[in-house]
DNA sequence: GGCAATATACGACCGATTTCGTAATAAATC
DNA sequence: GATTTATTACGAAATCGGTCGTATATTGCC
């Protein structure tokens, strides 16, 4: 179970670390970018989170060069687990079956996501 | 489409507002107890809280009597549809199928569950 | 009546998050 | 080489969430 580190990225954090898991290694200013597309916000405010995002150790960066190279250097679906599970536990009771509901209810996934998740289910119950 | 309100309880609201649409009605004190039972909090921290969240519109309140009767004012469908969409379309590249196979995933649902969520599946594709 | 228990109101504090301005430095351009 | 442009570093302010202490008021009890 190597070193388990908890991580619990802010929601802007998590705004970064959707695009490096995307990009998989890009610079402040492309971040910036894709940030300021959507929100209005300034270029220091993305080169301060994404330091503070190295001094935390959810991202790590090539300084060799004077504009640094940023990647991602937390696990996408870690991290995705993490957070889903305590959206379960502290929106669901505890129960996914209850999120899976919600989540699949009112046609939010097509005919082929359902048969990928029918054949996941299949996988399930036979263990 | 009534007035589609944008709530965003915080962690410790949402903790409160789990117990509300559990009881019903209930007083600063019971919401408390329970509350305590779990973590290590103040009585007038449990108060504060739920005062704020009747300034937010997220509780309502009964204050004809000395002890104000509270209980939720959002509702827990609604509330679970909407924090669940945002984390589907920020955390999982709005693909509810990629969430939902996370959440799966690792023996997270009971036989019993998964059989639950299979009748789902079989009334989904019948549509 | 007076005292103890219980309720609400309110302000203040602390830590974390987010924001940005400014300075220092390096690179590019003319 | 001097000026403009781009980049990082850093500090400080603003906001928010959560915490609690204290004040005030009401109730119940002896």
């Amino acid at each position: 179970m190597s070193t388990t580190k908890t991580v619990k990225p802010t929601e802007s954090e998590l705004e970064i670390l959707q695009l490096l898991w995307a990009k998989g290694l890009a610079t402040v200013r492309e971040v910036h970018e894709e940030l300021a597309a959507t929100k209005d916000v300034g270029y220091t405010t993305t080169l301060k989170l994404m330091q503070i995002m190295h001094e935390k150790g959810l991202v790590k960066r090539d300084d060799s060069m004077r504009t640094h190279i940023y990647q991602a250097a937390v696990n996408k679906e870690k991290t995705q687990k993490h957070l889903l599970d305590k959206m379960i536990s502290g929106l669901f009771g505890g129960s996914a079956t209850q999120l899976v509901i919600q989540a699949l209810g009112e046609g939010k996934a097509s005919q082929e996501e359902l048969d990928r998740i029918q054949a996941l289910l299949n996988d399930l119950k036979n263990k």
